[in-house]
RNA sequence: GGGUCGGUAACUCCAGCGGCGAGGAGGGCGGACUGUAAAUCCGUUACACGAGAAACACCGAAGGUUCGAGUCCUUCCCGGCCCA
């Protein structure tokens, strides 16, 4: 008991794309006296702002946003990194008598936070990952499957053949390390939580859910995403950088590049950002945790989900709930 | 009315020299994920059967040729285009 009460609160508003997320923790936030860290793998990178969909200053209604616009698109961000940076955000929230709302739809970066999952013993090895990468070129996926089975047959047996990505870090992580990334992973999976966590999952119904995603990605074209990346574009970004294989991204470079008509990039667009909804899910069904909320029960308001999560916040982590004071000149979009 | 091209696993589009218990792609659905995660990868998609000398949903329909037909022939039905 007196434990519980030392830990430091985290609350989580998850779910998959264009389910309201940003709305609903500003609101929440405004209720409980909250600080939001982002929580997208996208949003970390300046000037993709539509693709991302990026909220904007006025969205956040004065409500102070973190781990938005801290790296430059040319650069390439991963977990470890947000992890360490979200960390610390909690903390320094916490300390100023604030809660930290973490909000986003990167399940693996809400993960790491949220159970304070270790990356310092490891780092990124480019060389040996191309050197790898031309091996597995020359001698078939399964050639280089086999080299790891020699090393860490557990992994292998986890990793299909095919996802060469993660036959390749897992054979970077044992080279690196010493050590197996299988026994790593196995710890890892065993730690528990250190913060005293209230894990929402916004969604709705799958069939809802993709009209509005069809509806943002309408949206994104009319806001000129199309300008958008043809600028990243002329700041030299190429399409195998991390920050371009974002959605949005990829099927407008290759608009402009002429690879594929208008139309088709952005039916592919719609496409793909389904899939990547119905990935999300499927994350965020495993965190068991998680408490799932569905915008139909509330009458798709964002207001009264807001209102539910801090009256449960208020319930289980015994956080003051305060009535929204009124933003000066700002009207509240309902 | 004439000509022509087409109707395939049933959501869509398409492959399929006479040996097909019919293949692929898309879409849908499900899953994995511990330093690229908006990435990467896997599975599944009529009903039944349940890995067997054993089960005929069977390629628009009905006949025919053939040891054997999705594949060839005839007629019919449906759709696209062209000519009247």
């Amino acid at each position: 008991m007196e434990n519980e009460n030392t830990k430091i609160p985290l609350i989580v508003v998850a779910g998959p794309t264009a389910a309201g997320k940003s709305e609903c923790a500003v609101e929440l936030a405004r209720r409980i006296g909250g600080e939001i860290i982002s929580a997208d793998s996208m949003q970390v990178y300046r000037h993709m702002d539509i693709g991302s969909a990026k909220i904007t200053l006025e969205e956040m209604m004065g409500i102070p946003h973190y781990m938005i616009d801290v790296a430059d698109p040319c650069e390439s961000f991963d977990v470890a990194r947000f992890k360490e940076m979200a960390k610390a955000y909690v903390h320094e929230i916490h300390a100023r008598g604030h809660i930290p709302i973490l909000c986003g739809g990167t399940g693996f970066y809400i993960q790491a936070v949220t159970r304070d999952i270790d990356f310092t013993d490891t780092f990124a090895d480019p060389d040996y990952r191309n050197e790898l990468l031309s091996y597995a070129e020359k001698n078939g996926a399964d050639a280089l499957h086999s080299r790891l089975a020699a090393v860490d047959p557990c992994a292998a047996e986890q990793i299909h053949p095919n996802n060469m990505k993660r036959v390749i870090r897992a054979l970077e992580f044992y080279r690196e390390t010493g050590n197996k990334i299988s026994d790593h992973n196995e710890a890892e999976k065993q730690r528990e939580t250190p913060y005293d966590l209230l894990f929402f999952v916004i969604s709705e119904a799958r069939k809802t859910l993709y009209e509005r995603i069809d509806r943002r990605v309408d949206f994104m074209m009319e806001e000129g995403l199309l300008d958008e990346v043809a600028y990243l574009r002329a700041m030299g970004l190429r399409r195998d950088m991390v920050s371009m294989q974002g959605l949005g991204y990829k099927e407008m470079l290759d608009v402009l590049d002429g690879k594929i008509p208008y139309e088709e990039g952005v039916r592919i667009l719609k496409r793909d950002t389904r899939h990547f909804a119905k990935r999300q899910l499927t994350w965020f069904r495993r965190e068991r945790d998680a408490r799932w909320i569905d915008r139909a029960d509330f009458g798709g308001d964002s207001i009264k989900i807001a209102e539910y999560m801090a009256e449960t916040a208020q319930r289980e982590l015994k956080i003051a709930v305060q009535d929204p004071s009124p933003i000066p000149g700002h009207v509240g979009k309902a």
